[in-house]
DNA sequence: CCATAGTGTTACTGAATGTAACATACAAAG
DNA sequence: CTTTGTATGTTACATTCAGTAACACTATGG
């Protein structure tokens, strides 16, 4: 059933590379292979660095625009969403579905502590706040639409 | 920096067959061989069940015993145990190990809905009541071996 | 002693990633 | 117009891992 909310890519997994160039970018907003390459810590080949680059936006993660000659590249998704689709995946293999089981386990297995597990008590607090809001926007607006 | 929690295997990301053959042994409980091959949808010969039943137990997800010159496998961690560190590491990764900004961007993408985020909130609430008894009762019960 | 039921060992294949060389194109300098 | 320096496009190879399985080995009941 799964029925993703847009494009239908199975990000699998990315590659230790892959990540930190992800990381990079999302780091820096838009950049250049080049300044990529200076980023890592590890000296590779600009080759190689366009290359992973390149298959990146292949897979959907990042986009380029071309600045006088010049590939900028920025990143398609934001860090939470690809984040939350891997949180996903996990949840669906490993807990039939339940964030709450997971959430429970992480905290047994200390992955969550304690002061992690307020903060973030009180910040699901502030995105439900966000969300009524929201809901009562589309609310309102669906009122005036039918008018 | 980084420093895991325990042991130091890195669990990178299981195949789906071995996704599958460990969702069997959690459901199950203590299966042998045979036994999981039946409970799989894909044909498989015994030595490819018993392969991947081999390297689970390598990495660490499984555990067997011999009942009377047949092996009986039986999980070594719980699925929210490997959930959590799953989602570990996709924290660490993509979020700077933030949990909170994981949790906001699961909600802002849709992946957390306003209900689970409700049960969630509620049963956070729950594990807190559960995670102070047990620091109590650890701190009356004092200090030798920390796990 | 042999067949049967298990386990141990080894291997092949394909996909994904890391890594990079080499070929091309084109704008600016001369 | 030719040279040259950037930047991109193409192609390839090595490695690792997971899927898949054949074949060898061993002990035990009849």
């Amino acid at each position: 059933m799964a029925s993703n909310t847009q494009s239908g890519h199975d990000p699998a997994e990315l590659g230790e590379l892959e990540r930190d160039i992800l990381s990079i970018v999302w780091r820096l907003g838009a950049v250049t292979a080049e300044q990529v390459r200076e980023e890592l810590d590890r000296p590779l080949k600009d080759s190689t660095v366009r290359t992973v680059l390149r298959r990146l936006e292949e897979k959907g993660y990042l986009a380029h625009s071309v600045d006088n000659r010049t590939f900028l590249y920025s990143s398609a998704e934001s860090r939470q969403r690809v984040a939350s689709r891997a949180v996903k995946r996990i949840v669906d293999w490993f807990c039939e579905g339940s964030v709450e089981e997971l959430l429970v386990g992480m905290v047994d297995s200390k992955v969550l502590d304690r002061a992690e597990l307020q903060r973030l008590a009180a910040r699901i607090a502030e995105v439900r706040q966000r969300e009524d809001r929201s809901v009562r926007a589309a609310h309102s607006k669906a009122k005036e639409a039918r008018k």
